[in-house]
DNA sequence: TTTAAATGATACCATTTTAGTATCATATAA
DNA sequence: TTATATGATACTAAAATGGTATCATTTAAA
């Protein structure tokens, strides 16, 4: 299980478009801005509103809207409504193959950094990722 | 691209096996303890050798023994030699697709947990995950 | 000097996962 | 009533991973 998917990778920019505007966002704007294909783009959106991180009206003049502020989702979020985080503890095997299992120290190992990884990403929310860009490019200007 | 291929596991144990003896250990004896199947394990093996984790001897009574001590090959150089650790920077496009490369959050986030990782893993040495093992085993018989 | 036991190189196939497409149903405002 | 949305879902394509099989070469011992 690749942790980060090209999907959740979608998400995310699609998710920082819809922030920054705050308005209702149908998916065509979605996709021509991030540059996804249509229909996977469509599929994401959908999987983010069925997480409810997204919440969608439908109809005419309907769209996307982020559910919470965008302090209150993380990367963590993201990544788990696209089926990251599987394969727990460390072990690649599911505790099957390594017959060493109770005292597997590569296992042991492999879940800190595991854990390590998902803190981080819980650690950063969409409202991080937009100043970063933002204080980005403001350097940029000022130079 | 995963962090860690099963072939990076069995490569690991295979190691610690080898590393437990400290003869030279022809194939057959790797695959019935690691229980890996007998070519795959020994493609795994092949390729430790050109990488020079391994050092291997041809002929009848030839093997495999480690190149360096136990302390001196970490978790790194194993999955490196499996092609891990591609994809450098934190974008998972390449710097394609995402219009927005200078400036991406996301990127620059990714890039910074990726670092941490191949950082744990190159501070774990074959050694740190034996003496794990052992201490495991010791405190279970304590008991 | 032949043979058995080992590794080296490599090409190939199978399975699983990830990426992407297409279609139809339903809702809703103009 | 029609144009523009999303919801659900089934399907296909491509890539990555996992695994197999074969043949060549080396070496020690019978
Ligand atoms: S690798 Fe899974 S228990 Fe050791
Ligand atoms: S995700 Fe690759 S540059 Fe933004």
């Amino acid at each position: 299980m690749k942790i980060i998917k090209k999907e959740a990778d979608y998400a995310v920019r699609a998710l920082l478009f819809i922030a920054a505007k705050n308005e209702r966002v149908p998916a065509s704007a979605v996709y021509s801005s991030v540059k996804a294909p249509r229909s996977f783009m469509r599929k994401i959106l959908q999987v983010l509103s069925r997480e409810k991180v997204l919440v969608s009206e439908k109809g005419r003049a309907g769209g996307f809207r982020l559910a919470r502020k965008p302090e209150e989702t993380s990367l963590l979020t993201v990544v788990e409504a696209f089926g990251g985080r599987k394969s727990r503890g460390g072990c690649p095997f599911d505790g099957r193959a390594c017959g060493n299992y109770g005292f597997c120290g590569l296992r042991e190992k492999l879940g800190e950094i595991e854990e390590r990884i998902f803190e981080k990403l819980g650690k950063t929310s969409l409202k991080n990722l937009l100043r970063r860009e933002d204080e980005k490019k403001k350097d940029y200007k000022d130079n």
